[in-house]
DNA sequence: CAACCGCCCTGGGAGC
DNA sequence: TGCTCCCAGGGCGGTT
């Protein structure tokens, strides 16, 4: 499942063989993603493709004639394949370009979108305009998350996972995280002091930037954008692990819902 | 406003 | 082997 290293990944992944191309054609096989596909969309035929970038979960491919706007919700993958390779099930969409390549969205539960934007949406975009600091910049810093943090009742995994609050920290690693950072997730985020917030702000860094040299988390949806799986998942000390040893303690991980989402934690080493 | 919950969807695994 | 059931989850949108 993509998670922001997993979408970073992929970005890199395709990026090179995008930027200077021009989209000779696209194709929609399937409209029915988690918003319907546009009709707008296709008004990119012809234009050039200027760079790839990242925001939170969302890429967006910027062209001479508008912006692309891209999510892979929980199963989505981009690959970059020869235009005529054999269409696949739930192949949705294609950006033919003019290398002979294509850029081929494949998302079988449809959670991702694809929206066209005629102007840059970071700063404008109803999706993008609310959402928090990137993790990985000098934007996300102890004293912010802390700042934020003062007053609120919500466990802190919820809140570390509240795009509001910080992008692109998903289930896996809010998991992982907090078990580096020695804080159980339910522990109301208003009431972590801190000394704790300025090791879990780092760990969350590091967490995130040692998935995308991974590749990212490969569970059973996610490749990069040449097929490989990620390799991060070999290094998850807690997610998918309730009811196994603890890798430090050795006590038995319990694992319990918290905002409908697995919770995986060492009740030993997580206070 | 904060917090929570339902929902969209399909593949895969468990159980029979 | 094949059926049914349940689960995974990002994030929007509605409710409390």
């Amino acid at each position: 499942m993509p998670e922001l290293p997993e979408v970073e990944v992929s970005r890199l992944g395709i990026s090179p063989h995008l930027t200077g191309q021009q989209i000779t054609q696209v194709i929609v096989r399937d409209r029915r993603l988690r918003w319907p596909v546009p009709a707008s969309l296709e008004t990119v035929a012809g234009a050039t493709i200027e760079g790839v970038e990242r925001r939170a979960k969302y890429l967006i491919i910027s062209t001479t004639k508008g912006y692309l706007i891209v999510h892979l919700g929980m199963s989505g993958a981009l690959r970059v394949v020869p235009a005529d390779s054999l269409v696949v099930k739930h192949d949705h969409i294609d950006l033919v370009l003019g290398s002979g390549l294509c850029l081929r969205f494949n998302d079988p539960r449809r959670f991702g979108c694809w929206l066209y934007s005629a102007t840059h949406p970071s700063a404008d975009h109803p999706l993008l305009r609310e959402l928090g600091p990137e993790p990985l910049t000098d934007d996300f810093t102890l004293d912010y998350l802390f700042n934020a943090s003062r007053g609120r009742q919500q466990a802190i995994k919820t809140f570390i996972m509240d795009n509001h609050v910080v992008v692109g920290v998903g289930n896996i690693y809010a998991n992982e995280s907090l078990f580096k950072a020695g804080i159980h997730p339910k522990r109301a985020a208003g009431k972590v002091s801190k000394a704790r917030y300025q090791r879990l702000v780092p760990i969350i860094k590091e967490t995130l930037a040692r998935a995308i040299e991974q590749g990212g988390t490969t569970l059973q949806d996610f490749t990069q954008a040449d097929g490989q799986p990620g390799y991060f998942k070999q290094e998850l000390m807690v997610y998918g692990r309730g009811g196994k040893a603890c890798m430090q303690c050795k006590s038995t991980l319990k694992e319990i819902r918290l905002g409908q989402r697995s919770t995986v934690y060492c009740p030993q080493c997580q206070r």
